[in-house]
DNA sequence: GTAATTGTTCTAGC
DNA sequence: CGCTAGAACAATTA
């Protein structure tokens, strides 16, 4: 989880609910991660008027008036809660953001791998959903590595992580195993709107499902990504294999391109 | 008890 | 040097 539609979606209701708060208070319960010293953040941000919250692949932005920028990765188990001041600190917080009005939220990750960044810099690669057509077909033409690989790259391409290259992949029938370089040009062309069409209902069904709430893995929306199912929405049996050591998910369905 | 899960980063190897 | 493969991180869940 915490791929492109996660965040998206994150970054949406963080902007619903505090865009145009003042934050009163960052307090910070692990620290290990963080690029400044607790003292430093709190000076940057504290007092200041949260303007909004956007995605940036993978991470959320948190822009503050003064152009302070917080930036946050959930990595693996990352997640959020509201919380209001006051309230107990969760088991594995990593950080708290509370508002003047007493609304806040924290930041949780058991695994203490959630990195947030005070100004972070910003990425040399293209966001899944705004790289061009030709730029991403550019791409693929020069990597001999799997096509799932390449999708899932962050250097090369943000946003996109192991579960929905699965389902952007089933979506396009080409078969994760396919090398980059190898897929036609025509196929490339249904892999670019596959990848963009994907992301977006996802996106918008995590929207439709969360409400109000910060709700994380959503496995019942995922194609082919997930093992409580056998078949795809097309009726082909679900195969089970690794690539770069993660879970892949795919099926006949799906030419390999060689 | 065992295996799977997840993203990133680092190291080893060719 | 450029690229790829694999390990490591850590803890919860099936």
């Amino acid at each position: 989880m915490a791929e492109l539609p996660d965040l998206a979606v994150f970054a949406a209701t963080l902007t619903r609910k505090f865009a145009g708060k003042t934050l009163d208070d960052v307090e910070v319960k692990h620290a290990k991660k963080l690029n400044v010293p607790v003292a430093e953040l709190k000076a940057s941000i504290e007092g200041q008027k949260l303007k909004h919250v956007s995605r940036y692949g993978k991470t959320l932005r948190f822009h503050f008036v003064a152009n302070q920028i917080l930036g946050l990765h959930l990595m693996l188990r990352g997640d959020l809660f509201a919380v209001k001041k006051g309230d107990d600190y969760m088991k594995s917080s990593i950080l708290r953001f509370v508002f003047a009005d007493g609304d806040g939220f924290e930041v949780r990750d058991p695994l203490k791998q959630a990195t947030p960044t005070l100004n972070p810099p910003d990425a040399k690669s293209p966001d899944a959903l705004e790289i061009e057509k030709e730029d991403f077909a550019a791409l693929l033409a020069k990597k001999k590595g799997k096509v799932k690989e390449v999708l899932m790259d962050q250097k090369l391409l943000r946003g996109i992580g192991n579960s929905y290259s699965d389902d952007i992949l089933w979506h396009a029938k080409i078969s994760p195993f396919s090398i980059a370089a190898a897929i036609p040009e025509k196929e490339v062309a249904v892999l670019y709107k596959s990848m963009k069409s994907v992301l977006e209902q996802a996106t918008k069904d995590l929207a439709e499902a969360s409400g109000d709430d910060f709700k994380g893995e959503f496995r019942e929306l995922m194609l082919v990504h997930r093992k409580d199912i056998e078949h795809s929405p097309t009726g082909g049996t679900i195969k089970y294999d690794q690539i770069g050591g993660r879970g892949t998910y795919f099926t006949d369905e799906q030419i390999l391109y060689k």
